[in-house]
RNA sequence: GGCCCGGUGGUCAAGUGGUCAAGACACCGCCCUUUCACGGCGGUAACACGGGUUCAAAUCCCGUCCGGGUCACCA
């Protein structure tokens, strides 16, 4: 067979060479031990938590060795691309403090000359080793339909040989070119296969950054590496876009793992050296006592818009996949509480094997943990953005007066405390919890732990004494006298050891108190809310309580 | 089903031949306390199973079981 000629019949206006691709992709220039990592997803704009944390591994990678991130738009698939994807992932990406040097939508950067970052605006250039690869005999056209490839299915399943094509299946290995012209001439799609040059008994040993050692059967399949329109498929463009542009380690999704021995054979055939892998850890989730893949359809913890939408700090999402990531990072960071999360030492090597369960409750301590440590000024802009994005009725009830907000969540957080409360882990939680601040959403209680006759005196004796002059010890201590007057008692140690000797004690007096001002019955400091709601306000509340009873 | 990966308390995990098998979250108890938190102290709880190798095995080997991934003109 004359490759040469099959070369031009197939790809006739290829025209580039080997040289002259590289010659547009030159080695990079970058120091010792710099590391090339990138982001690679398909433009359907959904970006879910597992591609945050691999890609929080690749920036951190990158970054800690001064060598280069880069987003590279993995377009093969035209069902997948999504208006505006590109723009949605950066913007995310850079919500949740993750940047790219390099790639699509970085075009204004002089030092982009690795592109296009769009893999189908490269179709030329895999054309060049495709044709190669013609040319050397070692890819084929190939003209079955689908229909074809459901009965070589069926046919396999038959006789209980390993599905796929390749071998003594591959129909259209040995087509003459005679027939190939006359199926090109009678109009026939055809895609372009490798023609596997592999043996199954034989073995390959690839060293996965993560996993270790890894051997698996030299691949004998005939994968698809051109479509019919001319596209290729992902591991063709894996493979050579990855050479090209300098990637140094590929670090993805541990579902490809299993396809290691097609590129690592495509790496071969086409003369390129191996790539270096790093497959990670699915993120999991727990469901019916097993562990499962977390799935983007039946998860909304999965979706970056669930953290969005209920207000976690971008922050705390970044600190928590960076404990799941590298299991030192905790310690690290609680030793290091003063040093710059960016110092940490991130290892691959450290990074899981197995997957590990996402978990809401760790991820709420680390919440809550970072919010104790923001200052006021974070605090208060982070939950106005927020507000202002996700609650925007209550934008104007809640952050129309400056200094008072302030003073409500110098209080609801504990700023003014050397030891902080750690009450709240994301913006829609604590926004809740600030209602009773406000006359707008303020809900009074319908419940009351005592009768009636003894809220009412409670309430109005509490009226009677009330100045707002008092400071907390004041206040207790007139809170106390009231309680005693009432038949409460003050002795807490007393009461607790026999709550039954007792007609109650002075924290069901608070309680009621409490109540009555804010509708609830958990809150923090009862006499600094006074304070802050005004007198005013909170004598309106009391007396409208005692009228309702 | 073939191939590949994994398996330490409920969860995340240290661990690479000799430890009473760390730590964190969760849970329980006690203390502090006008509520809720915070904080302090203490506690329950694990090497999937069976065989080897070895003076010695969570650690090395084999088998079993369980979990996961993958077998497209999708990535």
């Amino acid at each position: 067979m004359d490759y040469n000629k099959l070369a031009e019949l197939l790809l006739p206006n290829t025209t580039m060479t080997r040289e002259d691709v590289f010659a547009k992709f030159p080695k990079r220039n970058l120091k010792e031990g710099a590391q090339v990592t990138r982001m690679a997803p398909s433009p359907t704009g959904f970006i879910h938590l597992g591609n945050l944390y691999s890609a929080l591994a690749d920036e951190r990678i990158a970054h800690l060795s001064n060598g280069i991130f880069y987003l590279r738009i993995e377009d093969t698939d035209l069902k997948r691309k999504v208006e505006g994807a590109v723009d949605t992932i950066i913007n995310v990406m850079k919500y949740f403090g993750i940047e790219f040097d390099e790639g699509a939508g970085q075009e204004q950067n002089s030092h982009n000359t690795y592109g296009p970052y769009f893999q189908r605006q490269r179709v030329e250039y895999y054309h060049v080793f495709a044709k190669e690869l013609i040319k050397k005999g070692l890819a084929y056209p190939c003209f079955c339909t689908e229909e074809d490839n459901n009965s070589l299915r069926e046919a396999q399943q038959r006789e209980n040989a390993t599905p796929g094509y390749y071998g003594k299946w591959a129909k259209c290995r040995n087509l003459t070119l005679e027939e190939i012209e006359e199926n090109l001439k009678s109009g026939k799609q055809w895609v372009l296969r490798l023609k596997s040059p592999g043996d199954e008994n034989k073995e390959i040993t690839i060293e996965d950054k993560i996993m270790g050692k890894i051997s698996f059967p030299e691949n004998v399949h005939d994968i698809v590496i051109l479509k019919s329109d001319g596209v290729p498929t992902y591991h063709f463009a894996h493979v050579v876009d990855d050479n090209l542009m300098g990637t140094t380690l590929v670090i993805r999704g541990n579902e490809w793992l299993s396809s290691v021995p097609t590129h690592f054979q495509l790496n071969q055939v086409l003369g390129f050296k191996q790539l270096k892998y790093a497959h990670t850890a699915h993120l999991m989730k727990m469901e019916n006592g097993g562990k499962r893949k977390l799935s983007k359809r039946k998860d909304p913890e999965l979706s970056l818009d669930f953290y969005r939408r209920d207000g976690y700090h971008p922050y705390t999402v970044k600190i928590y996949l960076l404990t799941l990531l590298n299991s030192n990072f905790e310690e690290w960071h609680d030793r290091n509480g003063d040093k710059d999360i960016n110092e940490f030492p991130f290892s691959v090597k450290k990074m899981s094997q197995s997957g590990a369960l996402f978990d809401l409750q760790k991820f709420h301590d680390i919440c809550k943990k970072e919010f104790s440590k923001m200052t006021l000024e974070e605090v208060y802009s982070f939950l106005e953005n927020w507000t202002k994005e996700y609650d925007k009725e209550h934008y104007q009830i809640y952050f129309g007066n400056r200094e008072y907000m302030e003073q409500v969540l110098t209080l609801c957080m504990g700023l003014n405390q050397k030891r902080r409360r750690k009450d709240f882990a994301y913006a829609k939680q604590i926004m809740a919890s600030l209602s009773y601040f406000f006359d707008d959403t303020f809900v009074p209680a319908t419940q009351y732990p005592y009768d009636n006759e003894t809220v009412k005196a409670v309430l109005t004796k509490y009226l009677e004494t009330y100045d707002e002059k008092d400071d907390n010890s004041q206040w207790f201590s007139k809170v106390k006298v009231l309680a005693e007057e009432l038949g409460f008692t003050t002795d807490m140690k007393a009461y607790k050891k026999e709550p039954e000797k007792f007609k109650g004690s002075v924290a069901q007096v608070s309680e009621i108190i409490r109540i009555a001002v804010t509708g609830l019955s958990n809150t923090p400091d009862l006499c600094t809310i006074c304070q802050i709601i005004g007198k005013d306000i909170m004598k309106e509340r009391i007396v409208n309580t005692i009228n309702s009873l």
